[in-house]
DNA sequence: GTCTATATAGGGATAGAC
DNA sequence: GTCTATCCCTATATAGAC
């Protein structure tokens, strides 16, 4: 007597899970090794399938990249919380930072030959240079509120340059700190990614900082003071 | 009757020319179409001369972009000038970050896979590093120096963070600038580099003066109103 | 010093069996 | 959906003639 199938439901089919641990596995291994020094073969290895299958479910590498970007560029969508009070405003800011860096941190493949990437496909390009364009206004929105609330004291030139300068601290930051880094000798996991990523809200933080003023800046200066190291 | 031999006197020989045509084109071409792009065959195409003539000068590719790092080593090592009085530092350091950003973009292709270069080559992480641990030290011993001359107000902890940020902001400037370029259609030519590299400068000055005082805020007001676009 | 010819290796990608 | 086998192409690098 036939044995009912067990109940499939809304189960991803086997497909669907192939699909979905190439994703994984490539965005891990691009994240560790690097891009450019991922091939197919070793994804399809890591994950115990053959090559041909990994080209069953994705046309070429690039198409890896695409869905990787696609998802990066959702989860950076998210928007600062607007102004309320000074000194909650530099809290609220503070976290949306830390999330920020969060999301970079997990598709920090993407910023490793940033120029590389991009110049290659143009696609990518125009869409980084979109979540960009988002950032500033809302860097120079959050700016003009604060200025609003008389909690910041600047030049129309001046929050230009901040917003600018914010922007690149925030793009480069891990980038930077990871040219630091010893070589990895063994199998040891990447070491507490926690402290680069609070040392990369202190530095953007920093550049705002001079520019506050009253309650904002006292507030700000308390934050900063438990993050240094 | 023997013609005599022209004189040779110091003229480079052939060797040593087509070893100095072979750094220059690279250079050329690493610059422009970026070093993972660019390969030995495309060298010595540029140069009209065989692969094989190319790898009887240098070893293997590796070995030409050492010769470029050490080139851009030693134009790295100029120094800040001492600081005198405060009106006259500003300019210094204007001065001394356009020679930076000038050498910065004549060996821009290092900039632009910055990590994986590094990564796939200890010692050329391991001399950045120290490049970059220069820069921290003169920017710092800078803004001591201002302290002192009471044209600069600022806690240590400011001090560290800035000069960090003015790292960060030096290093990734012409990157973050390249990745708004449009894809270059034609063969036209860098447009006008002097624009990004004062820019850079000007980025670099912004954050720096919020921290100044009297004679060295004012001078430094003046001369970035003369650079906003 | 320079060239031609070629070896080698690796990665991307496809065809066709199962 | 998955695997095996293989093709193709490109880049690095070398050998040996001139």
């Amino acid at each position: 007597m036939a044995m009912p199938s067990p109940p499939q439901q809304s189960l991803p089919s086997r497909s669907a899970r192939t699909r979905e641990r190439i994703l994984k596995v490539s965005l891990a291994l691009f994240n560790h090794q690097g891009e450019t020094n991922v091939t197919t073969g070793h994804i399809a290895d890591e994950l115990n399938i053959s090559p041909g299958n990994l080209y069953y479910h994705f046309r070429n590498k690039d198409e890896i990249i695409h869905h990787l970007f696609a998802e990066f560029e959702q989860v950076m969508e998210l928007a600062p919380n607007q102004v309320s009070d000074a000194a909650s405003a530099m809290e609220d800011m503070w976290l949306y930072l830390h999330l920020m860096f969060e999301r970079i941190w997990a598709y920090r493949f993407l910023y490793r030959n940033l120029d590389d990437l991009l110049s290659r496909d143009s696609k990518l390009k125009s869409h980084f240079n979109i979540i960009i364009g988002h950032k500033r206004e809302a860097m120079i929105a959050l700016c003009h509120a604060l200025l609003a609330a008389k909690a910041m004291k600047a030049t129309d030139d001046e929050i230009r340059a901040l917003a600018e300068n914010v922007l690149v601290v925030a793009t480069y930051w891990l980038n930077f700190e990871h040219l630091h880094a010893r070589p990895k000798n063994k199998l040891e996991a990447e070491p507490d990614p926690e402290k680069h990523l609070s040392r990369g809200v202190y530095q953007v933080m920093a550049l705002v900082s001079p520019f506050l003023m009253g309650d904002a800046k006292e507030h700000l200066q308390h934050l900063m003071e438990n993050y240094v190291e």
